[in-house]
DNA sequence: TATAATGTCTATAGTTACTATAGAGTCAAG
DNA sequence: CTTGACTCTATAGTAACTATAGACATTATA
């Protein structure tokens, strides 16, 4: 039996490979984003020449904010090189869209701290610091109107 | 024994008062956020006006996507107001920090990923898709490398 | 007054994508 | 032959909640 060439690797150097972590490569196996390995005779992992490419695709992926099971949608997809395109478009198009939702969101948090940062551009004491006034439930509405409600009962 | 005022409310009304859940604010009393409140006969959580104040306070620094280990301190610190209120600016300059951080490499995903997307405008087979191809492990080097050593040994 | 709907309680598990820890077996080198 | 590096499994922790189950309490309706 002669192994023409040295095609399975061990979890580390898929790991070094791949640039991902061993755990992480367990935690993917069994979040079902890898299949099972083949084991050698002593329990080990071993993996092939596709596997390191499979993760880097995946990798790769989630370095572009993907959720996992996204992932497992386009690996699918990749598996199935005559289906149709579109839905890998969709799946992009829908994470984009996402970014830009998360993007705008941060945006107007930033400016509204740093407008209240503004307001303390001073050194002095905290009940002065507008910062903390300007994160303060404003005026209690609510309760007025609660109590008013009291009064009418 | 008159009750002068009403001057408890139950856990429901303070989360509508405060804009937040009811499992929530059990959540926020468990990780020390809230102080134990007392307790009516029937064992019922009861609340009084700071109790609203502080939760709207804890709510804003929410929405400002601040941790709750940093709310805590702002809570500590909004209740010490003798003190100086550098420590505040210094954590909200540091929030801000954060966020900057976020949104550039939010920014910079994107504009990978619509970089990516313009590769696949047209609807085809996924064996043409430059999306899947974009975010597949270009090429596997460090494959070559290793069976390059591997001759070596 | 009976009952049904709502509100409250506790405790526990699930979410996301990992990371950390413990305890044990395997393997290569000195 | 022992040290160190590598592998294995299983479990718990992270952040900030959300969901679920099962049990009382209170309130509204019939």
């Amino acid at each position: 039996m002669a192994k023409e060439r040295k095609d399975l690797i061990k979890i580390g150097e898929l790991a070094n490979m791949a640039g991902i972590q061993v755990v992480t490569i367990r935690y993917y196996e069994k979040e079902g984003l890898l299949a099972k390995p083949q084991r050698s005779p002593n329990g080990y992992r071993t993996y092939r020449r596709a596997d390191v490419e499979r993760l880097r695709f995946v990798r790769h992926c989630r370095e572009h904010g993907m959720a996992i099971e996204d992932i497992k949608t386009l690996l699918k997809l990749r598996e199935a090189p005559d289906r149709d395109c579109m839905e890998v478009n969709t799946l992009v198009d829908d994470h984009i869209k996402k970014l830009e939702e998360q993007l705008a969101s941060l945006q107007a948090l930033k400016s509204r701290l740093v407008e209240l940062r503004g307001k303390c551009p001073h050194s002095g004491a905290i009940s002065n610091c507008g910062i903390i006034s300007g994160l303060d439930g404003y005026h209690c509405r609510a309760w007025e109107d609660k109590e008013g409600q009291n009064q009418t009962n």
